[in-house]
DNA sequence: ATACCTTCCGTACCATGGTACGGAGTCAAG
DNA sequence: CTTGACTCCGTACCATGGTACGGAAGGTAT
């Protein structure tokens, strides 16, 4: 089982240059030299490499950012659970607050929209509500 | 009412700086020098401005990015109310999918986090699901 | 008059997550 | 033996929304 970087790439789900992106974080090992069979300086991956990808990938997904990311594969190492489970709740705190940041904008929005599809009548709700200051937080 | 710069920035929330960034951005006016009185080359500002600062920070609050926010001080000005709820339309849609997602990765979180207090058994559940990909999208 | 504060302006820098480019090397096919 | 594809590496650039810095000029307080 030996990849070429766009192999990996593709396994993954990202594109080379993210690849490589991912390497200069961290968050991928550094490859090894191909042994024979290829370009000088050529690298080859494996299955390790694969997992570490698809790893960064389902952490962003769960929202993590690259940080957190980098030291989730350190405690996978570690099987650090106390750590983890820690991180877990601090990204849960920051999603709550950021989903009921985007709600909060959301209904005032959607308040304004319809107000304004409403009636012709008047200034414009959705101007003159950011005029009034009605919408701040 | 003439207000200098520092001043401006207080009554909108922000910082000099910030005023700075939205004046290079075309979101504020360009100030006119001040007539006398201060220094030459100072700027004076005066309540349009504030309702300008005002309406960026409302509308930033209701989660326009800075680009439609340009877009919309423009339509203050020719009371366009079809555009207006378009943009506006089209904003919600934004937050509508930004919030399903930020749900569904907080949703997978919050049973991992569980999962992972329950029982100190196995392998930590927060990793665990990255590395099987259960947590893709 | 000397220090201190604020303003002006341009430019550089920050985080975040990539994306693109240029030059060089190496391989296989035509 | 040239062309195309792929790789390597460093560096620069993108969007987004600011934040900071340095130098010059002017007002104010001691």
């Amino acid at each position: 089982m030996a990849l070429t970087i766009s192999e990996l790439a593709r396994a993954g789900g990202v594109g080379v240059e993210t690849v490589r992106f991912y390497q200069r974080k961290g968050l991928l090992h550094d490859p090894q030299p191909a042994k024979s069979g290829a370009a000088k300086g050529q690298r080859h991956y494996g299955e390790e490499d694969v997992r570490r990808l698809r790893f960064v990938r389902a952490a962003k997904d769960a929202g993590f950012i690259l940080d957190e990311i980098a030291e989730l594969l350190g405690l996978d190492a570690s099987d650090d659970r106390v750590r983890a489970r820690a991180m877990a709740e601090a990204r849960l705190t920051h999603l709550d607050e950021e989903i009921a940041r985007l709600d909060r904008a959301r209904v005032s929005l959607r308040r304004l929209a319809r107000e304004c599809a409403g009636g012709e009548a008047g200034p414009c709700p959705i101007i003159a509500a950011f005029e009034d200051g009605e919408c701040r937080r």
